[in-house]
DNA sequence: TTGACGTGATACCAAATGGTTTCATATATA
DNA sequence: TATATATGAAACCATTTGGTATCACGTCAA
């Protein structure tokens, strides 16, 4: 069974939402991501590790480096979160629709 | 501005997940969240109250009690985000769509 | 082969987080 | 009014988190 935490836990630092619109523009080495901020090589590399626990990136080796891009299927929990949340206020929307209409049948 | 991190911050906790899938059976007080869980009520209601700041829960004054219910508009953040990466996949493969017809014009 | 480069991993630290207990305050009720 | 109920808030604690510095290791190039 896929478990969504490790998924949001993963998007709740900014600094990783940021990696993951940067990786959106192109796949990156760590070092490449680390160059766009300002912080070490290795506190970014732990970010890049948390992001690949939860699934949203995958990491490839090219030689002596570690290249990083975004891995659609692991938005998939987070879609999956969200579709619960919005078809249950469609059927709200369904039976409060069907009430008022029940409540005025001269439409 | 809306700053989205609030939200986020607040989907990082299962505990919080869970208090909004039960939020969406029904509107609840502190005391019915917390007799749901295995913790104390002032923790729930810390909580709820990081539910509140992230803009997913609304609370209103009933007599002595806090009625807590799920805010459909505080989702939006999330939806946003989600829509940001799904549009850049829909566009990525529209273009590997054309360049495919383009080298391959015998259709 | 010998550095230089890119990365992995560990120890360490301050601050944030998620929990507790305790007490204060406001409202409902006998 | 007196008491029980529902909540708010603060102090406190252990663990997690996000950062640092440092060193070890594999790979590329002269």
């Amino acid at each position: 069974m896929i478990t969504e935490q490790p998924t949001f836990k993963a998007l709740a630092d900014p600094t990783r939402r940021e990696i993951l619109r940067q990786l959106a523009d192109s796949d990156m080495t760590i070092a490449q991501v680390s160059n766009n901020f300002d912080m070490t090589r290795a506190a970014v590399k732990k970010h890049l590790t948390v992001l690949s626990d939860g699934g949203l990136i995958t990491v490839r080796t090219r030689g002596r480096e570690r290249v990083n891009a975004l891995n659609p299927e692991g938005f998939a929990p987070v879609r999956d979160w969200l579709v619960f949340f919005e078809q249950f206020w469609d059927d709200r929307l369904t039976d409060l629709k069907s009430a008022i209409e029940k409540n005025q049948p001269n439409d």
